[in-house]
DNA sequence: CATTTCATTCCGAAAAGCGGAACTTGGGTT
DNA sequence: AACCCAAGTTCCGCTTTTCGGAATGAAATG
């Protein structure tokens, strides 16, 4: 008894089927057969528990045990599912390689964004191979009036529907660069629309310079944004409207990809 | 085609832990984005459920919400659980034991690979014992465009599919051999198609030669493809065609053990 | 054959799921 | 501008599942 380390958080909070993913997750994680005490060691979970959520999992033929008895592995089901999830996930392949590229080639790290609420959303983002870097991760939510993205979204809208979005919440102040006041705000925005494109210079985040533009959408208003975050010291003004063409490049790329979302109804 | 079809028997039966599982299971199946809506269509699952089982798997980071706000995808999560599911699936080690007497066979390295997102990831490998050869390990990637597995995925996808993962990625080159053209890369494909195997002729590294062939699935597609690589100077096209038997045997092999998952016997 | 170690079953309390109905939203039409 | 329609979202009382401590098998171990 040596290596039991009780109790993974991840089984702390949640519903019970966020539980049975975490579960299947540590699963994955193991390139052996799992047995149900080691499990239960390794999770925390009671072992009546793990029982039933191991004997669902065989039942659904997603795990199959071993000749013994007491060892499970992946059944035919789980490889499957875990084959076209990755086979067929090619519009977030695609789009993620576009991300990648672009970080390549223009040695900064990159996200795109999206309007989401009154927020704005990472719905992607590769980091730059370099040591110094600002870590932030998809899924994640910045203020619009303090983001490259952000004001690009704010500047595409009707005044009627920005004024609406920006009254309700003032405007609040993250760095001694954030523009607070709403008259400044609007002036700002009138540049953005007129330029293309944005800057974020250290308004959310002290050291942090962006630049961002948006993937433009021939059916109206766009909601996809393409940014460059660096640290100040590494990028300054000129060098990021340099990264321009590239920006728009791969925004434009991800637009025409992102144009068939559409689900289809379609079975083999 | 039937629009709409109410009601799969999989998700008649069963606890709610296996009916979310099934409904991973629709959404693997899917190479688009999916909507509400149209699961519910699907499915027959009553719409406020399938609101509920949407929000539990993007709050636990599986699926992420697309700019409008009502198409979902793919999230890092769920990415990384099936990448990690195919990647740590060495059954009890035979699938790397038939990949180890394959090298043994015909004396040049050999991997396992897998179709992941927009690239080819290297499930398994095992390295020929000759002192020259190429270094690469299991959990690298590799472009579509220029890899014999690549080819031979992309062979096997629906033309939509296929197009929409080439149009807008720039076919970047690696070498002088690269098809880097995309009348040119459908030409090869067409061929591969025919031919059921594909080579990589020094196409993403000088020197590198290869061939791969694919574990066939009686379901469908498959996303596991066994392939050769060796240096030029050792193995030429001739060879590597007096390969394909030994190479279709183990894909078959590979295919058989991922079906039935029965290892033979082993203590892990 | 006593002992340890897991796996399995039981069951009352607690929680999550369920889904019809009503409400909201956003886009498009009259 | 008023209306409509379709899709998304919330509500809420009823039902089902889950939860997990405790007790009970079933094998290995010594």
């Amino acid at each position: 008894m040596n290596m039991i380390k009780s109790g993974d958080n991840r089984f702390e909070g949640g519903t019970p089927t966020q539980r049975l993913l975490a579960l299947l997750e540590v699963i994955s994680e193991k390139d052996q057969f799992v047995t149900l005490q080691g499990l239960v060691e390794e999770t925390g979970i009671p072992k009546p528990t793990m029982h039933r959520m191991l004997h669902q999992l065989e039942d659904s033929g997603m795990l199959q045990r071993e000749a013994d008895g007491r060892h499970y592995s992946r059944a035919m089901r789980l490889r499957r599912l875990a084959e076209n999830l990755l086979l067929n996930d090619t519009i977030g392949g695609v789009r993620h390689a576009i991300l990648r590229s672009l970080v390549e080639e223009i040695g900064e790290s990159c996200n795109i964004t999206a309007m989401s609420g009154a927020e704005v959303l990472y719905l992607d983002r590769v980091e730059t191979p370099a040591p110094l870097r600002f870590y932030l991760h998809p899924g994640s939510r910045v203020p619009v009036h303090c983001s490259a993205s952000g004001k690009l979204f704010l500047a595409q809208m009707a005044p009627a529907q920005r004024r609406r979005l920006l009254t309700d919440a003032p405007l609040k102040r993250f760095t001694h660069n954030t523009i607070t006041d709403h008259q400044a705000l609007e002036v700002e925005i009138e540049t953005v629309k007129q330029q293309g494109y944005a800057f974020d210079d250290e308004e959310f985040l002290p050291g942090l310079f962006c630049i961002a533009v948006l993937a433009s959408n021939p059916h109206g208003v766009s909601n996809i944004g393409v940014a460059m975050q660096a640290p100040i010291m590494r990028v300054n003004r000129e060098q990021a409207l340099s990264f321009l063409p590239a920006l728009k490049r791969a925004a434009d790329a991800i637009a025409t990809i992102c144009q068939d979302g559409v689900p289809s109804h379609s079975h083999p």
